[in-house]
DNA sequence: TGTACATCAGTGAACGCGCGTTCACTGATGTAC
DNA sequence: TGTACATCAGTGAACGCGCGTTCACTGATGTAC
């Protein structure tokens, strides 16, 4: 049963891979060792051929998930259109839909694992707080360059890409965790803080 | 063995508010029935004497961690010297320090629930979305009264709330999440949100 | 008001179940000669 | 290049443990007469 180093490497990926989505869905608590194995095509005891522990498994697992995140972010940032302000309103837009809500298994780590990352080992934290770092800190570059087109100087950016990222870090996780209850207010919530990003998208009319 | 009703209803309530602390601590799913009761200062096997199942103590945990926050809210707000402005000020800045981060079991539900509330059942997102609801009116009214006060009219006042409790929220979240892996980033995010409302807090002088 | 009995909050043992982790085993791959 | 052996990814049973929940029992409170 012995397998080549290439699809052993290919396996460990994948387990990976299927644990970033889990955790984003389910919290890194609610997914088991078996579940995940399962999930990912094996059999629950060959989990620790590959790693030593699940901690260490929930630190990869984060921080493949921001990985993706970040060439996610990156690629939105690169093809934008319009310059690099453009480009950044429709990250944020598209950040703040209900599609994104709906589909936290594939969506930002940032909101997905917030409140986990806080409660877990300093193994995932740090791992979260790497990813983090790097977010902002993209963020931070594409608003500098955003206002010294404008001419504004870039004063404060990453100051401000702190607010941007808490904001819509905030809304998100506010939106999901009333979705099913009080849909209106969870659109409502996504709604509000994608309006300033949208030229298409007026505030609704006062009753 | 029988008590009063008196006692059995004052336990009942103990019971609650020991879960509603310890839900926020370490989420919902992280608090077993025999620690909570141990906690309050029972055995486990009276658990079902008050609750029909430990969803439903969830859903009674959540809203009085609400309760609590809200009546901590109207306080604030009502003893704000210097105008509605000054109160709503003041509250913010105290939600965001390095104190209100490193406290969650006595701190906001909003944040300390707030991704588990989107996995949990219906009873318990229903407790969140009604105290997240009462919270973005409180907010509203305030900034309502605040713009009113400045003769700025009262417009979109809810979207502005729902905006700042976003980022209130997020920068929270956030700031819990790298606390220990990375305290100056964890420090950086609550300042940047809470300096806006701060006139004795200026910017970091630029590099 | 006094007595007899039903109620029910709290106790602590027990239930089946899933958790993270360990283990002996299999057999194809990788390596030493 | 060919043979002999060590390696190790994957299997599936098993471990002790804590989970949510149930249960028979206790005895003071609340109630009916």
């Amino acid at each position: 049963m012995r397998l080549s180093k290439e699809q052993a490497a290919r396996n460990r990926q994948h387990i990976i891979d299927t644990a970033s989505r889990l955790c984003r869905e389910r919290g890194i608590d609610g997914v088991g060792v078996a579940d995940l194995m399962k999930e990912a095509g094996f059999t629950h005891g060959g989990f620790y051929n590959h790693f030593a522990s699940k901690e260490a498994l929930a630190a990869e697992a984060c921080g493949a998930a921001f990985e993706g995140a970040l060439s996610g972010l990156m690629e939105a940032l690169g093809q934008g259109r319009g310059g690099s302000g453009a480009a950044l309103s429709q990250y944020v837009q598209q950040y703040l839909t209900p599609t994104h809500r709906d589909d936290p298994s594939g969506g930002c780590p940032m909101a997905a694992l917030a409140v986990d990352a806080g409660r877990q080992a300093e193994e995932v934290q740090a791992a979260y707080a790497t990813g983090l770092e790097a977010v902002v800190s993209v963020f931070a570059r594409q608003l500098a360059q955003q206002k010294a087109e404008a001419k504004g100087g870039d004063a404060a950016s990453r100051e401000h890409a702190m607010r941007l990222v808490s904001e819509m870090v905030g809304a998100l996780v506010l939106a999901r965790a009333v979705a099913d209850a009080n849909p209106a207010l969870s659109e409502e919530i996504l709604s509000a803080s994608r309006r300033p990003f949208s030229k298409q998208e007026p505030r609704a009319r006062k009753g």
